[in-house]
DNA sequence: TCTATTTGTTGGAGCGCTCTAAGGCTGTAG
DNA sequence: CTACAGCCTTAGAGCGCTCCAACAAATAGA
């Protein structure tokens, strides 16, 4: 496992170590004749150069640090898809850490990162105080996906939830609802803009607000739904996809048929939406998106194109499927 | 962001850089003296020792490269997930990248975690061909997960899909079940032990197998059940989660009930089977406990604790929820 | 008291590479 | 034949750290 050198390459071309160096960075100026012989002599000792190595006598970094509050998660996969994407394109590696959702142990994952230098680092989700974030801001590029900061020296990834809520209001107010509940995800972590812009939807169509505390899960949009049978709006935005099937199917359990008697919207676009046997309509989070432009505006600031803040803020779009129908029912 | 080295910290403790490289390492032969006014300029100057400096001076590496075919699948996510969790507890870190299966890129990801010297190499299901994993072996502590190898020199985790569908069968035998078909994947990755076990468990039960091609996933499932309407079997064991739930909505188009009319079992135990609304019995991968065996296959190599290898045959489990029951039907 | 140990500390070489400045070649012009 | 551009090529310093051998100081044994 003792690795060929790149002076084992120099000798075996017979040129020096500075020209075999050249030749591994691409330059120009080498000819074609010693290129070809160090070319040769790399193949045959089957020698690739030394990342670390290289990194530290150029100073500069080819990698970018991730901390992923949880990889178990499906939102944060696919963001670190896009980032890693991207990053290859341009010939950056990823080096990956979890945070766990706990500050200690973010804090040390933070510190861990650090210590390869990275060119940038894209903190997915983080909950350590914004000071860390700053103070890790101070030694490299930093992005934040999926949580906003008023620090002058970070990047931010958001989607626009208010947005993406008002979308799948309009939807159904276009399709003749009137009665529209929404279906809250209390202290969830893009719950509030959710319920702002189902708010602020409703009171542009004049239209009067329900909202009914639930959460993240299937069993919460059941329980919801069962509170509300005794007055059934025409139609339930729900704060994700799991909150709509759980809200589904405790409707088809008291009789009800979705879309005929009531409309049911998700939020998400997660796979499940996309099943034959659900078939939710539903608001995308382009989640692969976010991780390309998260390591773009690293990049961006690694090849110091930029100096100030960009605060990306996503367009959800809205994914109509066949949970969603005029209404039958009086409006 | 120019930070600080050693040396000034050194300089600022009075003392030399040796020392306050012991100090970073924990060495126990420094006096508490000297200890404390190290860590005191250290905190002072916010330095962090540079983990790739340290890597080159040390020859030794705390970074496992993990390639992973396609980190969208949630399958590898958890996986990752794992591994994670196991180099953090022995404070080594991951540097990751995705090779889209494509030979091609992923001969290109290889490349690139080798540049970084790692402690070892977890690759994830890859596709590319033997040769290349020999190759990368060579520098460098192998270990396949989702992929079974014969080289002598990389250690493998896997499931036992033989097994796992086995259970499924057994279960549909206890509860009165004959008339068993399976809805094979076809050329997916675990198809063939998955049809293999069927076929073992319907010959140890003296009965008449009956395999009907399909794939994995949920059109596929639907597509494989319209053709089986004629004649339809007690009970379906699906090659995944994905086609048994698109084989459920199918059944239920055609107006039978799961289970009363026909009982169905997944595999692999994904988010979508835990939903109420579908709480589907499934047979549960340890997808984590892949991640954690493969990280604890590489540390022991790097420790030296083994040379041979190691074979893991992880034993899935069966998970019973809403769709399997006695059958109602003449069996 | 003097020589052995042990304990704590240090200089310096070197990990595999990049990069600068200076050197060697060629070819053309004077 | 010398001069002077190029264009290639090279020596050598240094990136931030570890590790070894050497050494100073403190302790122990006789």
């Amino acid at each position: 496992m003792a690795r060929p050198t790149m002076d084992d390459v120099a000798a075996r071309a017979g040129v020096s170590r500075a020209l075999v160096s050249l030749v591994m960075r691409g330059s120009p100026k080498v000819s074609d004749r010693r290129r070809a012989a160090v070319l040769k002599a790399a193949e045959e000792l089957g020698y690739s150069p030394h990342a670390m190595a290289r990194s530290l006598a150029s100073r500069t970094s080819h990698v970018l640090g991730v901390m992923v509050s949880d990889l178990h998660n499906a939102f944060f996969a696919e963001v670190v898809d896009g980032l890693d994407a991207v990053a290859a394109e341009h010939g950056f590696d990823l080096i990956l850490n979890t945070g766990g959702r706990s500050p200690a142990r973010e804090r040390r994952a933070l510190r861990s990162l650090l210590s390869f230098r990275p060119a940038g680092l894209a903190l997915l989700s983080p909950v350590v105080p914004t000071a860390d974030i700053g103070r890790a801001a101070e030694q490299t590029p930093v992005v934040l996906v999926a949580r906003s900061s008023r620090l002058a020296t970070v990047d931010t990834v958001n989607d626009d939830g208010e947005r993406g809520i008002a979308l799948a209001v309009d939807h159904l107010v276009s399709l003749g609802h009137k009665r529209i509940a929404h279906l809250d995800g209390g202290e969830g972590s893009q719950a509030a803009p959710r319920r702002r812009g189902y708010l602020a939807a409703m009171a542009a169509h004049g239209l009067a607000p329900r909202v009914v505390g639930s959460e993240y899960t299937d069993v919460g949009g059941a329980r919801a739904v069962r509170g509300l049978t005794d007055d059934l709006p025409t139609a339930i935005v729900s704060c994700n996809d799991f909150n709509a099937v759980g809200a589904i199917s405790a409707l088809e359990e008291a009789g009800f048929r979705v879309p005929r008697d009531v409309s049911v919207v998700g939020y998400d676009n997660t796979s499940l939406a996309a099943l034959r046997h659900v078939s939710l309509t539903t608001v995308d989070q382009p989640r692969n998106e976010f991780g390309r432009l998260a390591a773009e505006a690293l990049l961006q600031r690694v090849r110091g194109e930029r100096v100030e803040p960009v605060r990306h803020l996503l367009h959800p779009s809205l994914v109509v499927r066949s949970t969603t129908a005029p209404p039958v029912r009086p409006a």
